[in-house]
DNA sequence: TTTATATCGGACAAAATTCTCTTAATATAA
DNA sequence: TTATATTAAGAGAATTTTGTCCGATATAAA
């Protein structure tokens, strides 16, 4: 479904969030810990998420990364996705035809453009915040 | 969602079904072309659908590959995802957590477990003669 | 029985993804 | 200003997935 950068890629976001609702900055170091990830590959995944300004990053000393908090309840899990796997798992043909098109259907398409709409409305409609809530309510884990 | 060897093992299913209906074998090159697939890969997957019984293959001339017609309608695209990815998309935690774990939930378990819930009973309820049908009407395309 | 034709199976090659290491850049604090 | 802590960036290694090649095996027909 999603790729492995991705999982780790919204797992990031999602503790960056919820260290974010009370103001605490993250450490690379911490975040790898925290998710149970590689780290340097995780330092990519941010730089990735830094760019596409759904995280902030600082450098030096007491550095690390961090959320706008009035940004919190603004951003998606979608947005996450697309910065990182794209939007081929919602826009792509599911058997792999050149593109996906109703008028020339492949087999599965009427069976599939509604699950890929759920798919992207549940991602679209999810929100930092609530995410973050849950987890500061130990309802949720990010590791196990 | 799933991987290219599973695209082409569904797409090369299909065509074969759609072929058995008529009582025709297929050979792995008319499979290839029919699909827009490389050949000798094809012949791999093919292999590992053969052995789980989905499809049956003889060897010689006049050989190639075919469907019992009674099976057509016994057999589910499910079944297909099965032998060549596995159950990981339907019963993997989609964050990458060890296991999925109501207990313990990722946090995007609750949105989740809907929706491959949803996608497992799509492919399970499908069956090749149907969609073999659609095929043949035109309705539906292989290759574009 | 021989020959031609097809899949099977194993080894290998290429490409994509995942992961690591090292150095540079930058910000903080002494 | 200098030392230190932290992320950025690039090169490259390991692993997985995708794809190729070729000889072995089985089948059918001549
Ligand atoms: S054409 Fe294949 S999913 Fe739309
Ligand atoms: S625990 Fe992650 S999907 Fe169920």
């Amino acid at each position: 479904m999603f790729s492995k950068s991705c999982k780790y890629g919204i797992k990031a976001t999602l503790y960056i969030a919820q260290k974010s609702q009370h103001d605490e900055r993250v450490s690379l170091k911490e975040i790898a810990a925290a998710i149970n990830s590689p780290i340097a590959f995780t330092a990519k995944i941010l730089q990735i998420l830094s760019k596409a300004m759904i995280i902030n990053s600082t450098k030096g000393p007491n550095g690390g990364f961090e959320i706008d908090k009035t940004r919190l309840s603004k951003t998606s899990i979608h947005q996450i996705v697309q910065a990182i796997d794209g939007n081929h798992l919602f826009e792509d043909c599911v058997l792999g035809l050149n593109s996906c098109n109703a008028n020339e259907p492949c087999p599965m398409h009427n069976e599939f453009v509604n699950i890929q709409k759920q798919l992207m409305e549940s991602l679209a409609t999810s929100n930092l915040l609530d995410v973050a809530m849950d987890l500061n309510l130990g309802l949720t884990v990010l590791k196990r």
